[in-house]
DNA sequence: TAGATTGTTAATCGATTAACAATC
DNA sequence: TAGATTGTTAATCGATTAACAATC
């Protein structure tokens, strides 16, 4: 295996591949073809064998993969199975939605820090976590070791907040805001635009019935 | 202009653009090249132009796009010059996140109808709305002329819910839930997948400290 | 008219899929 | 060994970017 780029494309289609091996070890599946896979997830067979080229081999020729093997292998490729911390930076409505949405910390990631700088929500404290002033970012970031910081404050605040959380250490941002933000290119960035997808559905709803 | 087969890519970077022409709007910014908003968007300044041309031509030459124009022609395009009626089904964390989330709403989407089986759920009111069985659910779309369904509950409950809301008549659905769901072809199905993008980070992380 | 910028075609790039030798 | 399925190379496809004639 060389050093070649992994495409973005490759990187989300290995946590699905993970998700579905999950259930399928669940159900204690023991081996699995590529074919049977690419089936399950509704992709194409070489694209799955491709995929994981790019990390080793992890398949046996003539039988398929094993799928705890597997699913251990990229569990450990997503470096799922440790915990990452977490800091949310604003608890409106998107932010304590995020907080309690399970999904997220039954992956390992779990929200360490609480931060917000409105009067009415900073002193306030969920589920045994007090929710704190900006200022505290440089502390709760080396005390708790946080890794990730999530951006779930207005588009205004949003550029403001990710310098913050970069000075603070921070060197991955989930930005929910729907801002183009700029961040040292040592820190990843990515964006979820919850918009999109809704526009994208009016779309098409409005072109089909022209 | 000519019957291509519309990129996915084009129509997200579409609503991209909309949401910027509208800040320049409201800042009264009354022309723009491509090349300036490629530079604002963060995109090619050819990207634009031809995402555009696959819909008419909105420039003029020598000059560039009055900003205004521009903006409303894609709000047509995509359909946001108008009211969609939702309807949410699932009221957990995220259902009841999506509901109070703002964003949505912003754009002409409006949850007409919440639906939950959850018997200690449905008979609520949130926002002057009650929450009611899925079994409302065909009145409910006939009667507020749902046109889309937001599935926001446990994976294993996905697909059975998508059913009942093709079945009642809604040919559009955004999903929440980890789950691979098959719909006829006539209906849009959008997947969000919330977990993806934080283990994409956490894929990221873990590389650049190897 | 000269300068600027579009709309569009052509070139490039990258990602997906097919094919197949290697091998269990 | 014969059959199956991988890992990998080659072919295809599609999307992005560059180039430029059209034209404001």
């Amino acid at each position: 295996m060389k050093f070649l780029k992994i495409p973005e494309a490759t990187i989300k289609r290995l946590s699905v591949y993970a998700r579905y091996l999950s259930n399928l070890d669940a159900q204690d599946r023991r081996v699995i073809s590529s074919a049977e896979l690419a089936e399950e997830c509704g992709m194409n067979a070489a694209q799955i064998r491709k995929d994981l080229a790019y990390f080793g081999e992890f398949g046996i020729r003539g039988i398929g993969y094993y799928v705890s093997n597997l699913r251990a292998e990229l569990s450990r490729l997503l470096a799922l199975d440790r915990e990452w911390r977490v800091a949310l930076v604003g608890f409106g409505n998107l932010g304590s939605a995020l907080f309690h949405y399970r999904g997220f910390a039954r992956q390992g990631f779990r929200v360490a820090a609480i931060v917000d700088d409105d009067p009415t929500k900073s002193g306030r404290h969920v589920d045994g976590l007090e929710i704190l002033p900006l200022a505290e970012l440089p502390r709760l970031v080396k005390q708790h070791g946080i890794q990730i910081g999530v951006i779930a404050v207005p588009a205004a605040a949003a550029q403001a907040v990710a310098d913050r959380l970069v000075a603070a250490g921070v060197r991955a941002i989930l930005n929910f805001a729907p801002a183009r933000l700029t961040v040292p290119k040592d820190v990843r960035l990515q964006n979820v635009d919850l918009s999109i997808e809704l526009e994208n559905l009016s779309f098409h709803l409005a072109q089909s019935s022209r």
